[in-house]
DNA sequence: GCCGTTTTCGGCCCGACTGTTTTCAGTCG
């Protein structure tokens, strides 16, 4: 798919015409490429279909130069304007505090074309000299650099779950903290968080400034207004907090949850009202008419309540206006978890630890899946093996009060065969069938090795359909919608595994696999007890994909599940 | 360059914070 790339080379085409200081055409830009971001298919279809200006910001001249773009791999319009500007805009809009503006100036001023003419202008203190920059601006941009070279990567919501809990916890002890939540992008679910949003009520902001301007571990403040403030840990993290009134608590939850494009979008729906919204209400006028609340605010505006996780300008609005947001699956809503793995292959814990540690957590069932076949590192199981490993697994049965299913979590092979026996696998409850090795093939022969399998053997789940690690390793290549067809078509459940570094399917990848009629299944692939709470990020990715408990089936009941297991 | 329940022309989300100013431009979210 060429839609992240085309949206990429839009946003460049903004970036320079911002820089020429040419007003509103860098906006149009920037609305066409988050336009093609938010498509759930690929460019290349719309394109050959002439459907490109149906595309959200997207109109004649841009179609125009995208259908180029498709034909030839090349844009002459884009190749003119990185001709025209000499500057490497990409590497110094990175620096916080750096803009367009400050880039031409400093072009202009002193030939800064880069991070490193910049470093070296600062180092001759010759930037303090300009018109509008002084020593501290000069300080900024050295700590900027610092920053953007040691950059950290965006942080796994599991990982900042502990210190969201931690603040929250610690905010609300005091009397004139009245309310604090979380909002941004980790309200939104997102598998990765690039900094943290607090909100928060009180009457004395002052006191709160002060409280978060003195957390333990910070690095640096980077703001500190009086209803505003920003700080930045040792680990990199930046975390933002403001405090508003009471009234305004649904308008500033609103506008800090966002996204940003969710938020231009209500806001021109408000303006198109006779409305205008910001973070302090919804207005008519000059008179306040909503705020307190998020659901005041919706109703005003004729919308549906739309759940965070949704928010990001990808049709939700349109959908809440028509009152077609399904209800999202819960984590109450979660029965039970598959896949997971124990000391017969690469986990850490006995089987009956890990049943009862499931039992504990009030879940209905779990199902063991550990691995099967070529996998030497995770220590799989064989066929010998096995006989032992369900006999076990029959013993635990007798000691907890859940269900307990049987299962391997097996490979498929380069070819698409499983290494097992049809009716060997047909004697196991759960069977999650999975890429491990020999990943780096072409799209084609992925996706046939993957459909092969599902079609041949009686697989209940899909294991990571794109097998990605965030951070780490990309997915590997693989024409999704031709294997949701082949899953649909054969009764295969698509693992949205919840491991925190996994995440996969991801939501918006849920969301293409709904439009296809495909059903889920929740999998924890815990490799220890501690892992096995990390369900709720699958039940993130699920929501963001607009899936309702209908569609999962850790939501339904045990004989429905096990009807649904048979093969 | 895009878009339309007042518009095919004339708008384009909105406000806080910072640094360098003395009233504001630039940046950010």
């Amino acid at each position: 798919m060429k839609n992240l790339e085309i949206a990429k080379i839009l946003d460049n085409i903004a970036d320079i015409l911002e820089l020429q200081g040419i007003e509103f055409k860098p906006r149009a830009y920037r609305n066409a490429a988050r336009g093609v971001e938010n498509l759930a298919e690929d460019i290349k279809e719309l394109y050959e279909k002439g459907k490109l200006e149906e595309i959200p910001g997207v109109g004649k001249h841009i179609a125009e130069k995208i259908s180029e773009y498709i034909k030839t791999g090349r844009l002459k319009y884009y190749n003119q304007l990185k001709k025209k500007i000499k500057v490497n805009l990409e590497e110094l809009n990175l620096i916080p505090g750096m803009g367009p503006k400050k880039i031409k100036f400093l072009y202009e001023k002193l030939k800064i074309k880069n991070i490193k003419d910049l470093e070296k202008a600062i180092k001759k203190k010759k930037l303090q000299k300009l018109k509008g920059f002084g020593e501290s601006t000069e300080q900024d941009f050295l700590r900027g650099i610092q920053f953007v070279k040691s950059r950290p990567k965006r942080f796994l919501y599991a990982h900042l779950e502990p210190i969201v809990k931690e603040i929250t916890k610690q905010f609300s002890k005091y009397p004139f903290v009245k309310k604090i939540e979380i909002a941004g992008s980790f309200r939104r679910g997102k598998e990765t968080i690039g900094d943290l949003d607090f909100l928060v009520v009180s009457n004395e902001p002052g006191k709160v400034m002060k409280l978060f301007t003195a957390l333990p571990d910070i690095k640096r403040v980077l703001a500190k207004g009086t209803t505003k403030s920003s700080v930045r840990l040792t680990n990199g993290l930046q975390i933002d907090l403001r405090v508003v009134k009471e009234k305004e608590w649904g308008s500033a939850l609103l506008y800090f949850i966002g996204n940003k494009q969710h938020n231009i979008a209500v806001r021109k729906l408000a303006l198109s009202k006779g409305y205008k919204l910001s973070e302090y209400g919804l207005f008519k006028g000059k008179k306040w008419v909503a705020g307190r609340n998020e659901q005041d605010i919706f109703k005003k505006l004729k919308l549906q309540y739309i759940e965070p996780e949704l928010r990001q300008n990808s049709g939700e609005i349109e959908a809440a206006l028509q009152n077609k947001i399904p209800p999202l699956v819960t984590v109450q809503n979660i029965n039970g978890v598959f896949h997971n793995h124990t000391k017969w292959s690469d986990g850490s814990n006995t089987l009956l630890e890990m049943a009862q540690a499931a039992e504990a957590m009030k879940l209905k069932f779990i199902s063991f899946n550990d691995h099967f076949g070529d996998i030497t590192i995770a220590n799989p199981l064989d066929e010998k093996r096995l006989v032992s490993y369900l006999k076990e697994i029959e013993k635990v049965r007798k000691k907890v009060k859940i269900r307990v299913f049987s299962g391997v979590e097996i490979d498929i092979l380069k070819n698409g065969s499983l290494g097992l026996s049809v009716k060997k696998l047909k004697q196991l409850d759960v069977v999650v069938a999975a890429v491990h090795m020999a990943t780096k093939m072409s799209e084609k022969e992925m996706t046939e090795r993957v459909c092969r399998a599902m079609e041949n053997y009686p697989i209940n789940i899909l294991g990571h359909p794109t097998n990605r690690l965030i951070n780490t390793r990309p997915p590997y290549q693989i024409n999704l919608e031709k294997v949701f067809q082949v899953a649909k078509k054969n009764n295969v459940f698509l693992e949205i595994n919840a491991a925190p570094e996994t995440q996969d399917l991801s939501g918006e990848h849920v969301r293409a696999a709904l439009k296809v009629g495909c059903k889920f299944s929740l999998g924890t692939d815990a490799h220890d007890t501690q892992n096995l709470q990390f369900y709720n990020l699958g039940v993130n990715m699920a929501r963001r994909g607009w899936a309702t408990k209908k569609d999962i089936l850790n939501c339904w009941s045990l004989p429905r599940i096990e009807k649904a297991l048979k093969k």
